[in-house]
RNA sequence: CGGAAUGUAGCUCAGCCUGGUAGAGUGCUUGCUUCGGGAGCAAGAGGCCCAGGGUUCGAAUCCCUGCAUUCCGACCA
């Protein structure tokens, strides 16, 4: 007993089981060893914890600043929407319906038994839906807000919650309740929206290889992957490390569907009313989960740099406790400085061993662990190491150059994983030519997707049965290959 | 909503078959020795055994009924 649980402690991995054993509980116990989130007591409702939410609030930061630079503006509409607003668009209903929370009561009462439930007087003439989206709702704002082509385009962003009743939940990547932004822009013609639509994708795209060291397939969803309404829906396909897909941003051309629904019409140029055209667009916590399962390793997480909570991780190693001031003294110095050079740092003031400050770093993930400790006061150096390369990428540094070759080593560390991670996509993508290569591929258990000509599996039954066979999905039509398709199994 | 599994210490689990005072590892606290890729010894704190019913002299254990969680499907960002 006590020998098997020394073999778990010294495991070479930190993270139990490892991916290739079993990669949803590898999943799993990395959002555990990083203190990303938890569970909490409502099912499908997940507590982010400050370490997860740091990753929120850059991609807030980030992507929001990107948004803005579109001419975008921030708004934000109500969470509760009335029933009749979703009922205007069959098609929309069709989507959310099986998974929308409904509001109907508003006050609790004690009834004869002495149970507290929704009081049966305090009944809503009309229900209110949780927003499961907000085309409805935003909709009915752009109808009071357009009159003339001059109000065109009106472009707006919320960044918000919203709620989805799933089935079976999984923490980040797909949850009852979730943040994202969603934008949702109007124009006056059909060309513009389009053109909208794909830029707004453009702006994912840039955003999740910049930021998130996130390579992915740029393209269009076939018609039975569209959203609920809209006439095309563009996507970024991203692929995890286990093989399988994760839809990591979306962008639809709405049309006029919405338009139409929420009558959001304008007086042309030329003095007749026409019906906007709108698109929609949304990123939202999932990414974090295709983060992780993008990036970490057996050993637990991997920080993109620019998404880092923080990037640096200032160790105090201290063996003589006559050191600690001025240990803790140079940490400081080295904290301000990596901040002069726009590099956020923390510094581990745990009491704990040097190997456990070290081990805790490794498991977050942070990009670069920067030891101090007496040996570094007196050579006037210190040791930094980038989480991604291990201990055989150690570096020394003059304690007054570490700031910018740090920073050095961060861009160099986005460029690397990014670098990687297109190649781990590119080697999980393979170009197939027939059905029966197809079967083949998921039959043998491949890691990964294919992409085969669109036209083979259009209307094909037996492309249906294949697919329902090994849970497989039309991720996209590339946008350079559109008359092949992507396909795989996904998140 | 179907299929399967699991609910026992903060965490991971053993004990259950064969009913008889609640166990281990880890974590936590304290002390000492250690300390740069997972240290060691010692002492200590910590449990309504998911909930509700049965059966029994006696239930973590056997039998019902709930509830929750996880995994696999269907739905979906």
């Amino acid at each position: 007993m006590a020998d098997a649980a020394k073999t778990v402690k010294n495991a070479k991995t930190a993270i139990t089981p490892t991916r290739a054993e079993n990669f949803p509980e590898w999943y799993q116990q990395v959002i555990k060893a990083t203190d990303m989130a938890e569970n909490s007591a409502v099912r499908g409702c997940y507590i982010i914890k400050p370490y997860g939410f740091a990753i929120w609030e850059n991609v807030q930061k980030h992507l929001g600043q990107m948004i803005k630079d579109e001419d975008v503006q921030n708004a934000y509409f109500p969470l509760l929407i009335p029933l009749s607003y979703i009922a205007k668009e069959a098609k929309h209903i069709d989507g959310f319906a099986k998974e929308c929370a409904v509001v109907t009561h508003h006050r609790l009462s004690v009834n004869d038994k002495g149970e507290l439930g929704p009081d049966k007087d305090s009944q809503l003439t009309e229900p209110m839906i949780i927003r499961p989206t907000s085309e409805t709702i935003i909709g009915e704002s752009m109808h009071n807000w357009v009159q003339s082509y001059r109000d065109l385009p009106l472009k707006l962003n919320q960044w918000c919650n919203v709620m989805r009743w799933e089935m079976r939940p999984r923490i980040f990547l797909r949850t009852a309740e979730f943040l994202w932004q969603e934008g949702h822009n109007a124009f006056a013609t059909a060309d513009e929206a389009d053109a909208d639509a794909r830029r707004m994708l453009e702006v994912y795209r840039t955003f999740l290889e910049d930021y998130m060291a996130i390579p992915g397939i740029v393209g269009v969803k076939t018609p039975d992957e569209r959203f609920p309404g809209a006439i095309e829906t563009y996507t970024v396909e991203a692929f995890m490390q286990d093989g399988k897909a994760l839809q990591a941003c979306t962008s639809h051309n709405l049309g006029q569907t919405f338009a139409k629904s929420a009558d959001i019409k304008f007086l042309d140029k030329d003095g007749t009313q026409k019906l906007a055209w709108t698109t929609s667009w949304g990123m939202s916590t999932r990414t974090i989960g295709g983060l992780i399962m993008m990036h970490g390793d057996d050993d637990g997480m991997i920080m993109p740099p620019r998404m880092a909570p923080y990037q640096v991780a200032i160790l105090p190693f201290i063996k003589d406790d006559a050191d600690t001031p001025a240990i803790m003294k140079a940490c400081d110095e080295m904290r301000a400085a990596l901040k002069s050079a726009g590099i956020t740092a923390q510094i581990d003031k745990t009491e704990a061993r040097s190997s456990d400050k070290m081990w805790a770093a490794i498991k977050k993930g942070v990009p670069v662990r920067l030891e101090i400790g007496a040996r570094e006061l007196a050579e006037g150096k210190v040791s930094f190491t980038r989480r991604d390369l291990g201990r055989d990428g150690k570096q020394v540094a003059d304690i007054a150059a570490a700031p910018d070759m740090v920073k050095a080593s961060l861009e160099q560390m986005h460029t690397d994983m990014l670098a990687g991670a297109r190649a781990r996509m590119d080697a999980q993508i393979h170009r197939i030519n027939s059905l029966a290569d197809l079967r083949a591929f998921f039959a043998a258990g491949t890691m990964g997707g294919v992409k085969i000509d669109y036209a083979l599996i259009k209307g094909s039954a037996e492309y249906e049965n294949i697919a329902k066979e090994f849970s497989l999905s039309t991720r996209c039509l590339p946008f350079d290959a559109p008359d092949q398709v992507i396909i795989a199994k996904s998140y």
